[in-house]
DNA sequence: AGATTAATATGAGATATCTCATAATTTCGA
DNA sequence: TCGAAATTATGAGATATCTCATATTAATCT
C-alpha cells in the first residue's frame, strides 16, 4: 500500500473532490492511498481505522465460512464507501476486502472524524442513499440466486461484464461470484456455445446471439 | 386497514414513542394504522405516500419476477422501517409488503415530512444504522444461500423459529422463504426425522436432537 | 530459462433439487 | 354445514449442480 503525498495527493483531491458530500473540511487528515492488485484493503475480522471512499479501481468483498469455504459476496467499484459498517456499528463482523485491480481511495481516520461524521447531515444523507441502494441490490441478488438456475444469472453476468461483444472474465472468479462450481460454470458456458449464443475463441467468448442472452437475463429482472 | 383515532391512538403514541429518533415534532400528522393479516401495506410497483415504522406484528417482503415466480425476500418485524427506500430514492422499484399477522405501525406522510426528515441528523443516523444492518443481513443470506444446501439453512431456520422445542411453521411459507420447492423441503424434513433430529407429531415437529441441528446451523455462520 | 503456481479443460459418477401428478386432510367462507 | 380453497403428503422421473480425478496451458517468480 502506498500513501500519496504532495503534488500527487493534491491532484487526486482536486480531480475527485468529495467535499460536497460533507459540510465540514475533510482534507486535513485525509489520506490518498493506493492498493495494488490482490492487496487486502481490510482484513477479515479486523476492524479498520478508516472510512474509505474508492476513487478508481475495483475490489472484492469476501467472507470465510466455518467450513473454510470462501464466498465472494460482491464487487466494490469507484464511488463506493468501504468501512461504513464499522463507522456506524460498534458490533460488526468485518468482512475481507481485497483489491482486484490497482485501487486508489481516500481514507478518513475514524479517530479524527467519527464524531463529526455522525452528526453531518450531508454525509449521512449520502451514506443513507448508498446503503439503501446496497441493501436493495443485495436483496435482489438474493432472490435471484434462489429463483433462477445458473443459465439465467450467467447470461446477465456476461452481458454486464462483456465489452464490445467480447466476454473474458476469469472463470475462477466468476464461479465464486455466482456461487457455483467451476465445473458447472464451464458446463453451462459450453451449452451456450452449443446453442450458438457464444463462440469460443481461445480464452475469449464472442457474443453471437445477444438476443438469446438478453431473454435469459431479462427473466431475472424483477421489473 | 384501520386508522386509530383518539384515545387508542394516544395509547400507542405514548407506549411506543419514537420521538427520540427525531429532532422535531412528528406527532401532528402521524397516523397509527392497523393492517389485518394478509392485507397489503404496500403494493408492488406502487410508490407509497408514507414512511412506516412497525410497532407490532410481522410482515413479508415479496417481489414478483418476470416469469411470474414470486419470492419471499424477507420478514419485517417490530422496529423496522418500511418505505425508506422510496423516501430516499426518486427512482426505486417498490416491492410488495404484506402483513402476515395483525400489524400496527406509525405512518408519516411524505408530503408533510419528507424535507424535514432528509435534514434531520438524529433520524438519518437511526436510518443509516437500520440500513447498514439490513444490507449486512441480506449479504449474509445471499452468501449462505449460495454456499450451503438446504439441510444447513433449514436447521438454522428451525432453531430460530421454534418455540419450546416445537417447530410448526407452515411449509408453504418456509419453502418460499428458503427458496426451495415444497417437495424438497418435505424431503429434507423427513430426513431429519429419519436421522432422529426431529420427531413428527401431527403437523408439529419436536426437536429431539438439538445438538445435531446446532451443528448444521453453525456451519453457515461466518465467523 | 526453468520451475512453480494459477487457470483452463474435460470426463464420470454422485447428490441436491425440481417438476408433475395425484390424494388426503384441514381451514374457512357462504 | 357444505363445498371450495389451502395445506399437507407421497411417488417417480428429470435436471441442475457438485465432487473428484486428471491433463493441458498460461502466468509468475527467481
Amino acid at each position: 500500500m502506498e500513501i500519496y503525498k504532495g503534488e500527487k495527493k493534491q491532484l487526486y483531491l482536486e480531480k475527485h473532490s468529495i467535499a460536497h458530500q460533507f459540510s465540514f473540511q475533510i482534507e486535513e487528515y485525509l489520506e490518498v492511498r493506493e492498493y495494488k492488485r490482490d492487496e487486502w484493503i481490510i482484513q477479515e475480522g479486523k476492524r479498520p481505522d478508516f472510512l474509505f471512499y474508492v476513487i478508481e479501481g475495483k475490489a472484492k468483498i469476501y467472507v470465510t465460512h466455518q467450513n473454510g469455504k470462501v464466498s465472494l459476496i460482491n464487487f466494490i467499484n469507484a464511488h463506493d464507501y468501504i468501512g461504513e459498517m464499522e463507522l456506524l456499528n460498534e458490533v460488526y463482523y468485518t468482512k475481507g476486502i481485497q483489491a482486484s485491480t490497482k485501487t486508489v481511495c481516500f481514507a478518513l481516520p475514524f479517530s479524527k472524524y467519527r464524531t463529526k461524521l455522525l452528526v453531518d447531515t450531508k454525509f449521512l444523507r449520502e451514506l443513507t442513499k448508498f446503503l439503501s441502494l446496497k441493501a436493495t441490490v443485495m436483496a435482489g441478488k438474493y432472490s435471484q440466486s434462489l429463483a433462477f438456475p445458473l443459465e439465467n444469472r450467467l447470461a446477465d453476468f456476461i452481458l454486464q461484464t462483456s465489452d464490445k461483444g467480447v466476454y473474458l472474465e476469469k472463470h475462477v472468479i466468476v464461479c465464486d461470484y455466482l456461487g457455483v462450481s467451476y465445473r458447472h460454470l464451464l458446463h453451462v458456458l459450453t451449452q451456450f456455445c452449443e446453442k450458438g449464443y457464444l463462440q469460443k475463441e481461445g480464452r475469449k467468448y464472442s457474443i453471437v446471439n445477444q438476443h438469446a442472452l438478453n431473454e435469459l437475463a431479462e427473466a431475472i429482472k424483477n421489473r
